[in-house]
RNA sequence: CGCGGGGUAGAGCAGCUUGGUAGCUCGUCGGGCUCAUAACCCGGAGGCCGUCGGUUCAAAUCCGGCCCCCGCAA
């Protein structure tokens, strides 16, 4: 079970090691994009092209035709990883064995589904993924197994690429030496949440201290992307870095223009923009963006 | 039929209202200046103006169809 494109390489590594998958579950179709045409979740694209049986019930819960065809199967394990729903108690008794479950954080921490994205925004030095046995809270089962990664200065899009490979790799060793691990319960203390992002979060607040900002950036990059406004016109901006400088111009005051970045007063500190789109154009860098837009010294951003 | 912006040299843009030599910034190539340079100067190459059709003596420009990209909304 899982549905968006970080939860791909997991199905893969399962098909590529000769398990068996009698169905593969995920969200339905929905609606996307300008037109209305309805997309496949990453998950059911990848699905259908290994062949193998799909599966998008509306609900889950108190669904006698979910039970039954779950239960027609008789499964040794789950193995889920971004599904986006709610599974209850009653069909996650369904597999003999155990229904696991691969998050992509440290938990206890990041409990959630933007756990990757939360974890650059709050700065975190190193997160990673593990993978757990669920109950019927959020991301609280026992931990099985962990691999850690730093953070560096990839984006969220970069991270989650990256965890997705590992999160693929230890699901299959979890699933392979299943009877060897011990579970380990979570601390709920020192538990955090990671709950959705959404566009409205991402509108920066130039008064914040620049590496506040950048961290935001990359959280949010590509989605739902950092944004702020330029000549009455939205800029998401993808990639950055902090320039260490003094300055007492406003915030949101575009301080220097130069070859291939922009540099905009914060708070304290100041961001050099490096790669940017504008409402209705592409992404691009910030190198070309300044070969077609007039853009001067104290422009105010925001 | 959800609203809107856009498709013009390798990149990013202007030109379109008021049809008639295709322009700007950057990159690229050659030359020069310099101890040197991503700096500066000189010169060159590179575009069937998304696609199909219409109007016209003449269409990047006006009209209609189609394809594609993007912002909002969902």
């Amino acid at each position: 079970m899982g549905t968006p494109e970080i939860a791909v390489p997991s199905l893969k590594a399962l098909v590529e090691n000769g398990f068996d998958i009698p169905l593969v579950i995920t969200q339905p179709d929905k609606p996307k994009g300008r037109g209305q045409a309805v997309q496949y979740p990453p998950v059911k694209e990848y699905a259908l092209t290994a062949g193998l049986e799909v599966y998008q019930p509306e609900k889950i819960k108190n669904n006698t035709e979910v039970m039954e065809k779950l239960k027609s199967i008789s499964p040794d394990f789950f193995a889920v990883a971004a599904y986006g729903k709610i599974l209850p108690q009653e069909v996650l008794d369904i597999p003999k064995i155990a229904p696991v479950n691969v998050h992509f954080s440290l938990l206890p921490k990041y409990r959630g589904p933007a756990p990757v994205n939360w974890a650059i925004m709050n700065g975190e030095e190193e997160t990673g993924v593990d993978t757990m046995l669920m109950d019927a809270g959020m991301d609280t089962g026992d931990i099985l197994l962990t691999a850690k990664t730093p953070i560096l200065k990839k984006n969220a899009g970069e991270l989650a690429d990256e965890l997705a490979v590992t999160g693929a790799e230890l699901l299959i060793k979890t699933l392979n030496e299943f009877e060897s691990i011990t579970p380990i319960k979570q601390d709920n203390d020192k538990a955090t949440k990671a709950p959705m992002m959404n566009k409205e979060m991402g509108l920066i607040n130039w008064s914040q201290d620049a590496f506040q900002i950048e961290r935001m950036i990359r959280a949010f990059t590509p989605w739902p992307a950092s944004y702020s406004m330029l000549d009455n016109k939205k800029i998401k901006i993808f990639k950055s870095d902090v320039a260490e400088i003094n300055h007492n111009a406003a915030a949101g005051t575009i301080i220097d223009v130069d070859k291939d970045s922009i540099t905009v007063a914060c708070g304290n500190n100041a961001l050099k923009i490096f790669e940017l789109q504008l409402e209705g154009k592409k992404r691009m860098d910030t190198k070309s963006f300044l070969a077609g837009y007039k853009l001067e010294k104290g422009s105010l951003l925001g």
